[in-house]
DNA sequence: ATTATCTATAGATCTATAGATAATGC
DNA sequence: ATTATCTATAGATCTATAGATAATGC
């Protein structure tokens, strides 16, 4: 029964990493913790030994998916070094992001603002995060208008995933991400 | 106990309309059948005599709400025929919009794709129909330019809302509202 | 007679805890 | 000896249904 506690760290990491997952594609209210400790292949009781409750895997799992994001934006942006902008704009809106567990900032746009404060802090550091590394990548202009158009790519990115992702209508999908792909690059 | 037809009639509407800005507020999984028809002045059994299911209240109270919204859209682009679109973007960026219950587009973005069909397609066909007013709204272009600019000013409300409703920060919610209320009237 | 609403409950599910088990790590 | 994980369950909550009640409407 007991592993080592580098297994007991690796188990948790995955707890934390198979939330995150869950979480995106069914909401916080959505998936049990009897069945995340399932998708990771722990037994519904081993998990209070680990978290303290739901709430807080919530929070963390949400930390560590946004965290993973700015992750890769950076690295996305390093890799193109002349349009860092629609290199970031075109891998958002690509379609990919409908899949049921993509950025998290989409997935749980309206179940974070329903969540303890934990969880919202979580939220609100990663779209402060995201929207630091889109103003970085903004060809010109004072620091307060490369926020200023930050703020205004970000909200348009996110809300064209979140329609794209609700609709259940293809093509309405892929007319709002191209639209926005186009307007946000031009 | 039982009451007149007219008076059931009433009824459901009320539970319609109260199920409507729960949902909006607490999401498809965070409110029950019983604490609907409290809220609504009746008792949780009486919900099945007026109702196949909560999935089926769930799309007609979406469905009933999304008309209200385009019905205020309308009415609110007619009242400004110079600036229909200014008057249609300014509304819904107020602060407002950030209470638990306004608009069931940004409220439930992240629960509608989670849904049975009727609620996803109740979610669809309310988009369609405000993208539809604001693409009329706007000043100029070919159908097809003016569509693609509807769906990019949608995208970018329903991203601004959506977000300055889930960050706990009043400053950093204002400045994604201001920012893209200047963006996307000037 | 019909029916809108009520009370009561079945059956499922969910969070959290209690106590047992067995392998690790001192 | 400690502890990561397991089994089992308490207690709460949720959807849906069954059957009773009493006022409406033919």
């Amino acid at each position: 029964m007991r592993v080592s506690r580098e297994q007991a760290a690796e188990n948790r990491k995955r707890v934390v990493k198979v939330a995150g997952k869950l979480f995106r594609e069914k909401g916080f209210d959505g998936i049990g913790v009897a069945d995340i400790m399932k998708a990771a292949g722990l037994t519904h009781g081993g998990f209070y030994g680990q978290f303290a409750s739901k709430d807080a895997l919530a929070a963390e799992a949400l930390s560590a998916a946004l965290n993973a994001s700015a992750e890769r934006w950076r690295a996305r942006a390093a890799a193109h070094p002349d349009t860092p902008l629609a290199a970031l704009v075109e891998a958002y809106l690509s379609g990919d992001h409908r899949a049921p567990h993509s950025c998290a900032i989409a997935a749980l746009a309206s179940d974070a603002p329903r969540q303890a404060g934990p969880v919202r802090e979580a939220y609100d550091t990663g779209v402060q995060e995201l929207v630091a590394i889109l103003a970085a990548a903004m060809p010109g202009g004072e620091p307060a208008e490369r926020q200023r158009q930050a703020l205004v790519t970000f909200a348009t990115m996110v809300g064209a995933v979140t329609l794209a992702r609700a609709t259940p209508d293809e093509n309405f999908a892929s007319a709002v991400l191209e639209a926005c792909r186009v307007k946000l690059t031009r």
